[in-house]
RNA sequence: UGGGCUAUAGCUCAGUGGGAGAGCGCUGCCUUGACAUGGCAGAGGUCGACAGUUCAACCCUGUCUAGCCCAACCA
């Protein structure tokens, strides 16, 4: 029964159908195959907030890919999801309801009703991102997702900052820090953006005490001198030798302060001489350590001026610089103002400008841990791909900076440290106590601040895994999952998440994360600009699944990802991978008629023509292609490997030179070649299911025996031994360049592709002639011939006639009084021509003793066979051109 | 300013010490009984510039230029 399958490929409802059946039967969940190993992937866990980007996309086209290649392949597989608590986001989405629906902050509503309030936010409207990954076709185990938040992470988040805690790793102090004052937060030295901006050099003169002179100073920055606690020059600038020792006074608050030396200062940048403001920028900070200068704070925690601002009290900086510059003038002691752009750090979350400020916080010692990190890198222990991500890496963790791990927010693992108010004991405890460790006092509290996002991120890939209880890690079947697999994420969170799960894995556990490293592509738009919401150049991967179809989107990101940094996502692309999953679909409904009584394959491979053996051939290639390519996170090289086979090999010459067997009423190689045809197709969609996971599974339906299970779980092909017909291989690639020759005469003389000619082959070549004899038929087909001769090429050419020369043999189809001959003689010498000039290159190689002698002896072969092979052709090409004279 | 990466067809990008490639786009012809989301044929490149190593350089080395990324920062 031939069953009507529609003109066009519909993906829609194939997309829903399949990927129910998938999840429900349980097709996503581990399962021993034959590898009898594991592999596990670790999606990077998305913005509880977050909506699917286009970079999530390529994220979970390229990980799915892998993960259901191996799955076919036979190992038992994880792909483990998750999703993030984002502190910073998400308390501001909640921040930002509740203010626009009951007109309240989160101080309304206080910390713990605030954080319940989140928490219910995120059951309503978090986690919209794995419905939304569920239409890409992404196929993990969604038993196994994990919230960053949940009980199971906070244990482990608590017991290695106890343990590093206890080990001295983490440390409180006073430090510079980048304060945000609109999230109220520090914030890490990766969330700054730094901008230009136009400011300008104040030139200020600060009074010597005990002197009438004065010391010229710029900065940019003249609201914080209120803070100044020194001013610095050059220790070997001779203009300000004398001054060192003295003390200068610092207008407005008349602050006595020491003039000092220090090599950090440029004797030729500014005026050489320096302000030093250790609580407000970030070199001062490190000039005021070295000199033991006090430090002074003027700043509240929202950016305004404090009580040392004096009658600038409450203001923002800008409007103190305004006005402190004023005075300055009235007061005779600003002496110059210089335009000059300048960088300023901006948050990235928050667009505030970012105050240097100090206060007390939570760092985690990384010195040794970035060594055995790197280190584990640098014997390939894990492995980067492309390796040269390897130096971002180092470049971050060889002068690593101690990381800075609180956060002043509510949503997020509060830390672990305790006070007891009466005895002021300080202790890190894994659970809530009750009473203080040491003076068992019950008045005791908790450190208010949060813990960095990417604290528990650095845990991810054994948090979610089970770590550290026993009976949840067997049950997770840690051991068989980890070390994970492979890490797939783009160059922007090398340091950010990448550096800091080798860090934390390698010191928690003593063992690697993951084998393998896959840093893809940026995702940008056809003009290569970012996507971002401001310039409206996002793509949205639901409405573009909705209107190319899932496999379409996942093929076009596929093909774009390879080694390559940035992806340029054109619409047209995916609009032409469209058209691909369209061509297999009509490829399929053509054949579909003949395939549904086909056969097996038979075991006898004697039995199948020369056609049969060769697209056989051509697949077994395209097996191994694949598979090394997938191996080796060529995604693009993937993509081009089939799409050529399925264009050019399968569509193109397999298809078109079955139809007349299959039209015709030779039963024997009628199921012969069905039995091919199907054998092909199911290998066709089997390779490229885990790129487009729906459109091969609908097929499958269709091509499958009734005792196989779905595609998903079907082996993937490996390239066979019994199936290299390289001799076959070899003569069809000649019946291609023999018609595609034929027709691009016909083409150049104007022959309607319909009309039918003769042909007339000249050619010494013994077991060509007998191949043509034999192929007699499909040539005939594919060239529309309506005769064809082979005569030697002693025998003479016929007079008028469109002419083609191989290396090979000559190709004439005779045409009394059709063919402009002028036309003919234009092409032939232009041929000839670019045939000569190879000729030349080639002799002058042959030619030089030096290249005889030293290139290797295949190489001097090779070429000496070409310029044999190209000298027949020449010697074609002036035949024919003096036949037209 | 330092470090890294990149420079190949109109666009996006592969690639190799020995004959310049793909996809898209473009041009011409074709509504041939799977598909016009198609078929066939074709045009288009001094492989960023200069020098060096080599018998031989798009590929290796150096210098320069341009762009991108990261870091630092001009007080």
């Amino acid at each position: 029964m031939t069953q009507e399958l529609p003109k066009t490929y519909e993906p829609t409802i194939a997309e829903k159908k399949w990927y129910d059946t998938w999840e429900k039967g349980g097709y996503f969940k581990p399962r021993k195959g034959k590898k009898n190993e594991g592999y596990c992937i670790i999606m990077p866990p998305p913005n509880v907030t977050g909506r699917l980007h286009a970079g999530h996309a390529l994220d979970i086209t390229t990980q799915d890919a892998l993960i259901r290649y191996k799955r076919m392949k036979g190992y038992e597989t994880l792909f483990l999801p998750g999703m993030d608590h984002a502190g910073i986001a998400t308390q501001n989405v909640v921040e930002k309801m509740i203010m626009e629906t009951e007109k309240k902050t989160r101080h309304d509503y206080g910390r713990e009703a605030f954080i319940k309030k989140t928490w219910q936010w995120k059951e309503e409207y978090g986690g919209i991102i794995a419905s939304q990954q569920r239409v890409m076709g992404a196929s993990p185990d969604w038993d196994y997702s994990m919230f960053t938040m949940d009980p199971e992470a906070n244990e482990a988040v608590r017991k290695v900052f106890v343990n590093l805690y206890n080990e001295g790793l983490i440390y409180q102090s006073d430090y510079i820090i980048n304060w945000d004052p609109v999230l109220q937060s520090a914030i890490s030295d990766a969330e700054v953006d730094h901008k230009e901006v136009n400011g300008a050099f104040y030139h200020i003169l600060y009074k010597i005490k005990d002197s009438d002179e004065t010391l010229e100073i710029a900065t940019t920055r003249p609201e914080t001198l209120l803070a100044d606690t020194a001013v610095c020059v050059h220790p070997d600038d001779e203009r300000f030798q004398k001054y060192i020792g003295k003390t200068a006074i610092v207008p407005f608050c008349n602050r006595e302060v020491p003039i000092i030396a220090d090599d950090y200062v440029s004797i030729d940048k500014g005026t050489g001489c320096l302000k030093v403001t250790p609580g407000h920028d970030f070199n001062d900070f490190e000039i005021g350590r070295r000199h033991n200068l006090p430090i002074i704070n003027m700043l509240n925690k929202d950016g305004s001026l404090n009580e040392i601002g004096l009658e600038f009290k409450g203001m923002m900086p800008p409007k103190a610089r305004k006005l402190i510059v004023e005075k300055l003038e009235e007061i005779g002691q600003l002496k110059e103002v210089k335009k000059h752009t300048h960088q300023v750090g901006h948050g990235e979350r928050s667009g505030a400008i970012i105050e240097p400020l100090v206060s007390k916080q939570w760092f985690v010692n990384v010195k040794e841990m970035s060594r055995v990190a790197v280190e584990a890198v640098e014997k390939d222990d894990t492995v980067f791909y492309p390796k040269q991500w390897e130096n971002t890496y180092f470049s971050w963790l060889r002068e690593p900076k101690d990381w800075c791990v609180s956060r002043q927010l509510w949503w997020g693992h509060q830390i672990p440290v305790f006070y007891c108010n009466k005895c002021n004991h300080q202790w890190a405890s894994e659970e809530d106590p009750t009473i203080c460790a040491k003076c068992s006092d019950k008045d005791i509290k908790q450190d208010p601040d949060v813990l960095d996002t990417w604290f528990s991120s650095a845990l991810w890939p054994f948090s979610t895994l089970g770590w550290p209880n026993p009976e949840r890690m067997k049950q997770k079947k840690f051991d068989t999952f980890f070390p994970t697999s492979v890490l797939v994420t783009g160059f922007d969170i090398i340091f950010f998440w990448v550096a800091r799960m080798m860090m934390m894995s390698h010191k928690v556990l003593d063992i690697r994360p993951f084998k393998h490293v896959y840093i893809h592509a940026i995702v940008r738009d056809k003009f290569g600009r970012k996507m971002s919401k401001s310039l409206g150049n996002g793509i949205d991967p639901l409405e573009t699944a909705a209107e190319y179809g899932a496999d379409a989107f996942r093929f076009t990101l596929a093909a774009g990802s390879g080694y390559n940094r940035t992806l340029n996502l054109d619409p047209e692309r995916i609009n032409g991978y469209k058209a691909f999953v369209n061509k297999l679909w009509n490829a399929f409904r053509f054949t579909y008629p003949f395939l549904q009584d086909a056969g097996e394959l038979p075991k006898d491979f004697s039995k199948l023509d020369h056609h049969e053996r060769w697209i056989l051939a051509e697949l077994n290639t395209v097996a191994a292609q694949m598979n090394s390519s997938l191996d080796e996170y060529r995604f693009d090289e993937s993509c081009q490997a089939i799409y050529h086979f399925v264009y050019e090999k399968f569509c193109s010459w397999f298809i078109e030179l079955s139809k007349p067997i299959l039209y015709g009423d030779n039963e024997d190689t009628k199921a012969s070649r069905a039995a091919v045809l199907r054998f092909a197709f199911k290998e066709i969609v089997a390779l490229l299911h885990p790129i487009t996971p729906f459109i091969t599974e609908e097929l499958w339906e269709h091509l499958k025996s009734k005792d196989e299970d779905l595609l998903i779980v079907k082996d993937y092909p490996e390239e066979k031994e019994e199936l290299r017909f390289t001799k076959d291989q070899e003569s069809m690639n000649k019946f291609v360049e023999i018609v595609s020759s034929i027709r691009g005469v016909r083409q150049s003389v104007g022959i309607k592709p319909k009309d039918e000619v003769a042909l007339e082959v000249y050619t010494d070549e013994a077991e060509l002639i007998s191949y043509l004899k034999e192929h007699e038929s499909g040539l005939k087909d594919m060239a529309r011939l309506n005769s064809l001769v082979v005569k030697s090429k002693s025998e003479a050419r016929p007079d008028k006639s469109a002419v083609a020369a191989l290396t090979y043999c000559e190709l004439f189809i005779p045409l009394e009084g059709l063919i402009d001959i002028n036309d003919q003689i234009q092409r032939l010498n232009k041929d000839l021509a670019k045939t000569q000039a190879e000729i030349a290159k080639l002799n002058k190689k042959i030619t030089n003793p030096q290249f005889i002698d030293n290139a290797k002896p295949e190489i001097v072969e090779k070429v000496k066979v070409e310029a044999a092979e190209l000298k027949e052709k020449e010697d074609s090409l002036l035949k024919s051109l003096a036949n037209f004279k």
